[in-house]
DNA sequence: CCCCAACTGACAGAAGCTGTCAGTTGGATA
DNA sequence: TATCCAACTGACAGCTTCTGTCAGTTGGGG
């Protein structure tokens, strides 16, 4: 086996975020433990953000890993589209996320021959207004770590509620985004319209997969066209 | 220098999509010229695309490679976000593009620690309607490849009329699709809904970016909020 | 037919990689 | 505080791989 598909084999191993022992690697592909360090130490040298740490293991830092795709036109046309919409559909985390991802797929796809300097896609604004964007940042981090949060809500009748929300789910309409969420006091599935939210914190609670409380349950109970 | 640096830099350098000798390779790495096309035997069995010709040179073909990038796991949201409103709002080509470029990045992304089967981004049909998708590769193309093309079109007024255009770009208004091109009949910019295009053809000619007649004057003319 | 430049095979010397061994280090646990 | 763990480091010899040289062949274009 060629170094080079070992070095590729390791982070393939090690991509999955858990621990792993030197040990295990050097068992796994069959060669001495000091092969796997130095190994270690090209990766890191590579730029590869792989951690060491004594007396526990390695894992690979936050950023994920991608290796090298392969992305016909279309697609990249396809990438440029939906970041030029997302710049304009979502909120500035996501804008931002939008802009340094083209960057970065940008910089290495540009010197190609014929590179356009315009995709061929203009986007205008589409949709204007105080869209309650301020909260979509915790929310979205709500969902990824399975955060209970507390709404301060004011329905489109006018009523006003406090809750506590298990954050499932963002829906973007084409005019406003919602949140659907396991709402604790309803005990049942509700629709938030993020533009409707006048406040939102964070409770430090997190809340658990739920059979009967999970976004697929509520898309399976809608019948969509 | 390691080898699979050299290698590294091959890709980079054969990139460019231009033609390029195993001579000059071999020169401008300090290697010999056997040991470029040992390279390239490695390349090859790595699935890089390369092309040699015996008697022309080395290209890549057309997959634009991208190198490993490393994602922020924000970026990685903005990625879905934008390819889920793509796959709803674009044509059958880019849609399938999004949902290639969506699972070549989900297969190698996917395994690592808490990965979501869901991203957290539901994304319902927000434009509906017969609103011309299957001109819509063609004009990609077009672009593209600086095609003049032949419309059929009917205005909003509901005049009929003939044109050779060249097309500069797409745009997205959020209910309907434009074109935004340069018009060989009025001798101007004309935006052309692209609902209202009856019929699309290649006249088989192309036409070359001229000063004052590319999207960038376009651009400038407009004067955007 | 000739030219070009990609390709192939063989071989020896150079370079890099690998395993073994014998350590050190920093953090966590007892 | 001592102990354990597993990451790390340095040295060295043997092995593997890479590399340049040389002497060819092949396929396409003029």
């Amino acid at each position: 086996m060629r170094r080079s598909d070992r070095l590729a084999d390791i982070i393939e191993i090690i991509k999955d975020g858990r621990l792993h022992l030197a040990r295990d690697l050097a068992d796994q592909l069959n060669v001495s433990l000091r092969t796997i360090y130095r190994d270690m130490d090209t990766l890191a040298s590579s730029g590869v953000p792989v951690d060491g740490e004594r007396g526990v293991g390695y894992m690979l830092r936050e950023p994920v890993f991608l290796p090298p795709l392969s992305l016909s036109l279309t697609e990249l046309e396809a990438l440029h589209l939906g970041m030029a919409i997302v710049g304009q559909v979502a909120d500035d985390e996501l804008k931002t996320a939008s802009g340094t991802l083209l960057s970065k797929v940008a910089e290495t796809a540009s010197n190609r021959r014929n590179a356009p300097k315009n995709w061929g896609f203009g986007i205008y604004p589409f949709v204007q207004g105080r869209l309650g964007f301020q909260h979509m940042p915790l929310i979205r981090q709500a969902i990824r770590e399975r955060s209970k949060l507390r709404l301060d809500y004011t329905s489109l009748a006018g009523r006003h509620s406090q809750r506590v929300i298990w954050p499932l789910q963002t829906e973007y309409w084409g005019q406003v985004w919602t949140c659907t969420a396991w709402c604790e006091q309803r005990d049942a599935f509700r629709v938030f319209r993020i533009d409707r939210i006048n406040s939102c914190h964070a409770t430090g609670y997190r809340f658990v997969d739920t059979p009967g409380k999970m976004i697929e349950d509520y898309m399976t109970g809608l019948n969509l066209a």
